[in-house]
RNA sequence: GGUCGCGUAGCUCAGCUGGAUAGAGCAUCUGCCUUCUAAGCAGACGGUCACAGGUUCGAAUCCUGUCGCGAUCACCA
């Protein structure tokens, strides 16, 4: 799409018929807004291997290029910048050819091509999802999205902490206290009902703790000793023991969990190929580790522990299996990703989305897997996300200040019903249709406002100051893919136009060359990893275009080229609004 | 203490492999609704790019150090 490889082109061969040498690269820059020109050459690189000054030498690439290359038609030079100027025609015709490539921007992936996996939400089945879990369920669907326009094959997946002590707590509580609750009976989702159960445990596990203390405990001791813990631990047990009804009970409870959770993602539209369970492949691991211990990348120590020595690498010791045999959180990692690579076929690399907390872990995983020798244990990333913290400080479950998942969607979604309906828009449209539309909008606003922060940063979330509607933000974007539809729905019939009829204001010109950059952006973004790039990219595609159709009356003279051109052009905007929109798991209304 | 990440306008954030006078939105002010929809547009105000050195034609960007914030350094997951 880009005209940039040919002016590399010409710039070498101007170089050489000019001045005899050979260079290989050039900096090409867009031309900056207040200056003359399209695309900027910087000559100063270019000095090391001229005698000559800036201006010059700019001068002549300049001559050079504009008898040469057809779409080049003036140029200037500006203390060391040649700024090239292109024919509007190079313009219009690149607008028509976005309006006419079907999939403009996307990358169908090669069937010889390798796979990748994307891993995400992985969450513990003892609580519901929060506002940490939809950073994590947005980033790595997003991302996931981004890599497939990019055209590689992708397979969505995701690790479900279903065992250990946490869910035994619910589990406990549950029989305790439930009195059979069920969320069929209670009308509860299902993960909720679990949840209440796990803070319950809570509850009066600190009830027991502060009677042992006041009976002359101290707090350490009463910790370990309160007996409800106890009983969880002996759960524990008797879960991995196979006991019929507590394995029984931890199936119906985690039922529930899973089937809360799924509407929680079908709400915030993402979905998976394919789920791993802990309960599966946590003894996966071991015999990796027998495997290990015989090539010599693992260590077997006195007392039967097992570990891996990862000093000359920078980095600790690392324990990759307990004394007394069991598996610890690496061991598991280890199998389960050995694992996919078995269950897939030709997969080439996988992204794990997992908070920044775990650093250090990713880092660990990716060297013992490369130490064991894996081609594609070289293709591994940690997609590394900050916290997303309140400003009381770190989201904690177990103590009430967590921002639950379900809760924020309901709120962003009745945030926009309200503002839509002081605005006034929707009037006369059905009621199903409405409710359709302010979901769509209180998603996009949610989406947009995570999505659009770099991945790496920490994001500082107040639940009280409602979500913008306003600006940098996803209704915003929203609301001109609104306006184009209406523009092209008035424009119902399209009429073909003559290209060299078409003369371009600089705002023509500024949204045409935003429009050019998004496949560009695409593969950045999925060099990256990061949907914040295609964001800011998205916003500023959109300013272009409110710039433009602000004053210009598009409708009137219907009959010009330039009335048919400013529909197709805006029907292109559309179209790549809506495909990066999607690209960010956000959908488009038609109308807002 | 070691390691990793972050620090840009009052607030929330952009700023791609170093390039021209560091950009948006919110907030505060000023104008614009008979054209496609004002969830918008045009403009004003707002900066020691944490600090100090270094690299070079040129640094918010790369390197080193200091400070501040966060994470992590478990036979937890």
């Amino acid at each position: 799409m880009t005209i940039d490889p040919v002016i590399q082109n010409q710039l070498q061969r101007a170089c050489f018929e000019l001045f005899q040498i050979e260079m290989d690269h050039f900096e090409l820059q867009e031309t900056r807004k207040d200056f003359e020109g399209d695309l900027t050459v910087v000559i100063f690189p270019i000095l090391k291997f001229v005698k000559a000054s800036p201006a010059s030498i700019g001068e002549q690439l300049g001559q050079w290029l504009q008898t040469n290359q057809d779409e080049v038609t003036g140029f200037n030079v500006v203390s060391g910048f040649l700024n090239l100027v292109f024919d509007d025609s190079y313009f219009v015709k690149s607008a028509h050819s976005i309006f006419n490539e079907k999939q403009f921007g996307i990358v169908t992936a090669k069937s010889d091509d390798k796979a990748v996996i994307v891993e995400y939400s992985s969450p513990n089945t003892n609580k519901p999802l929060h506002l940490g879990h939809i950073r994590n369920n947005l980033l790595g669907y997003s991302v996931a999205a981004i890599l497939q326009a990019a055209g590689k094959k992708v397979y969505k997946t995701q690790i479900i902490n279903d065992r250990g002590i946490h869910i035994c707590k619910s589990m406990l509580a549950w029989q305790r206290f439930g009195n059979g609750e069920t969320p069929e009976n209670t009308g509860l989702k299902g993960d909720k009902v679990v949840g209440n159960y796990y803070v319950r445990f809570d509850q009066e596990y600190k009830k027991e703790v502060a009677e042992l203390v006041t009976q002359g405990h101290s707090e350490d001791e009463a910790k370990k000793m309160a007996p409800i813990l106890l009983a969880a631990q002996d759960m524990l047990r008797q879960w991995e023991s196979g006991d019929q009804e507590v394995v029984e009970l931890w199936k119906t409870m985690n039922q529930w969990v899973y089937k809360g959770f799924e509407m929680t993602y079908d709400k915030l539209g993402v979905n998976f190929d394919s789920y791993y369970y802990e309960s599966e492949t946590y003894l996966l691991g071991k015999s990796f580790v027998e495997e290990g211990l015989s090539s010599g990348v693992f260590v077997r120590k006195e007392d039967g522990s097992v570990w891996c020595d990862l000093t000359e690498d920078g980095l600790d010791e690392k324990i990759v299996l307990r004394s007394d045999g069991t598996a610890v959180y690496m061991t598991q990692d280890i199998g389960t990703a050995i694992q996919r690579i078995k269950d897939y076929p030709n997969i080439g690399g996988m992204v794990y989305t997992v908070g920044n907390e775990q650093d250090y872990h990713f880092k660990v995983l990716f060297l013992i897997l490369k130490k064991f020798g894996f081609e594609w244990a070289n293709s591994l990333h940690h997609l590394s996300y900050g916290m997303v913290d309140l400003p009381s400080g770190k989201m904690k479950s177990r103590e009430g200040t967590v921002v639950d998942a379900d809760d924020l969607i309901d709120e962003m979604t009745a945030t926009a019903k309200t503002i839509a309906q002081e605005l006034g828009k929707l009037d006369g449209y059905a009621d199903s249709e409405k409710e359709e539309v302010y979901e769509q909008i209180g998603l996009g606003a949610l989406k947009y406002y995570i999505l659009k922060v770099d991945p790496k940063k920490r994001i500082l979330f107040d639940p009280k100051e409602s979500i913008d509607f306003q600006g940098n933000t996803g209704p915003f974007i929203q609301y001109t893919h609104a306006r184009i539809s209406a523009i092209v729905r008035k424009a119902s019939e399209s009429r073909s136009f003559e290209l060299d009829n078409i003369s371009l204001e600089l705002r023509e010109k500024n949204l045409i060359k935003d429009l050019m950059k998004f496949p560009n952006t695409v593969q950045l973004a999925a060099e990256a990893y990061s949907p914040a790039l295609l964001a800011n990219y998205l916003y500023d595609l959109v300013k272009s275009f409110n710039a433009l159709y602000q004053n210009v009356a598009i409708f009137g003279n219907e009959s010009s080229d330039q009335t048919a051109f400013l529909v197709e052009l805006s029907n292109a905007t559309g179209l790549v609004i809506k495909r990066a929109l999607g690209l960010l798991g956000i959908e488009a209304p038609e109308r807002m």
